[in-house]
DNA sequence: AAAATACATACCGTCGCGCGGTATGGGATG
DNA sequence: CATCCCATACCGCGCGACGGTATGTATTTT
């Protein structure tokens, strides 16, 4: 293939079939060849001139994933019109809303054959979002009053560890139902620690995300 | 190498060596060959005659490394002479005082290098122990009047998920002040579910096992 | 024109794993 | 007790695929 004018475009084409890819049979299934073979006659030195490592693919596909969504979180976390619980509840209306529409959903992705994939979200969760976006609304939440906790960043963690990983329904491949009884759970646990940041309307949501996510499968 | 009369041992010896170094240098980062060096002139037919891949080694040793705790489990689950909710605390009181003596914390694991091994914990928690061992015990908290929730299968997974990976010093490695800290979260939410099951000795505890996993590193 | 860049091609070492073959045990038979 | 027989513990070579690299070449940029 001919030298092309804008490598981004090339880039781009092949974080997308990876992406693809890792979700259809999961990252350690998934082989460089896999990727030239639907990258129409791109070859393994291409690859390899854009990326350094299969695993720094990984890393470009899931920072792509998270970055939309970090995106949404940095915009409430710097909006100076709430309280911290405030911010916090608008986190989780935003993240159900966008959830029912998101791409990801398309693609009938399956972690549970990628633990490497689930790693990599993992970490992120606990490396960059919790203390970036979570923290320091916990922490505003605790200077204007609207939040009490000893350990903000600990609790951060833990909120998000449930929120991303575990009611998650590309993790765990759960029925309507069961992501429903998650959510009821994750509320209770949630008003355990004084943030009732879950109402009705939220869990009308998560029942019309349940029931899209299962038509997909 | 001749003939082995009890190859249950040699099993074994295959076993041993496999935890060692998937824990030493990650699941992927060990090959075959890495075994067979250590396993002292042991061939590589020799593996294969008694585990039918790499990936069915690493079955195998999850399943070591948490029968133990498990029978542990069962035999709390199986007691006639507490309720509930004393079990759930009995069973986090012996979990810390385990962990302190455990083999596990000689061999200065590192589970951020092996998503694989990781991930087998993660599932082994959810598919296997929440519902085998601590449901059956809210089930009978609910019963007995000792605990209240209305989805105990869900609540079991997120308890155990938070103590089994959220807490594990080994998955993430906690200073003692943080895992400290994550315990009196952990506490807290326990708590808002209306479990009461830590108290100040146990607090003590866990004090000193994060400060003989620090001296371990 | 020179340097930098975007690719292609050919190749390397290692990996997981299968397979044909060998040696050794123990139960059945006499 | 001796012999036979076969299940099985084990050997070790080789295959195909993998991730990754070295080098060459064409095109763009400076």
């Amino acid at each position: 293939m001919a030298r092309n004018k804008h490598p981004e475009e090339t880039v781009q084409r092949i974080l997308d079939v990876a992406f693809r890819l890792f979700m259809e049979k999961g990252y350690e299934h998934t082989s460089i060849q896999d990727m030239i073979d639907h990258l129409d006659g791109l070859s393994k030195g291409a690859i390899y001139h854009h990326f350094k490592s299969k695993e720094d693919i990984l890393v470009a596909v899931t920072d792509k994933m998270t970055e939309e969504s970090n995106q949404m979180l940095a915009v409430i976390r710097d909006r100076t019109d709430l309280t911290g619980k405030e911010k916090l509840k608008t986190i989780f209306k935003e993240s159900l809303c966008r959830s029912v529409q998101d791409e990801i959903f398309t693609v009938a992705p399956d972690f549970s054959n990628s633990p490497r994939l689930l790693f990599s979200i993992f970490r992120e969760t606990v490396d960059e979002a919790a203390p970036d976006y979570i923290l320091p609304i916990l922490k505003e939440g605790i200077a204007d009053g609207s939040i009490r906790t000893e350990y903000p960043a600990e609790l951060a963690e833990l909120i998000l560890l449930a929120a991303n990983i575990w009611m998650n329904p590309m993790v765990f491949d759960n029925s309507p139902e069961e992501s429903y009884r998650k959510f009821r759970v994750f509320a209770q646990m949630m008003q355990g620690f004084g943030l009732d940041v879950v109402d009705d309307e939220m869990l009308g949501r998560l029942q019309e995300l349940a029931s899209v996510y299962q038509k997909n499968k």
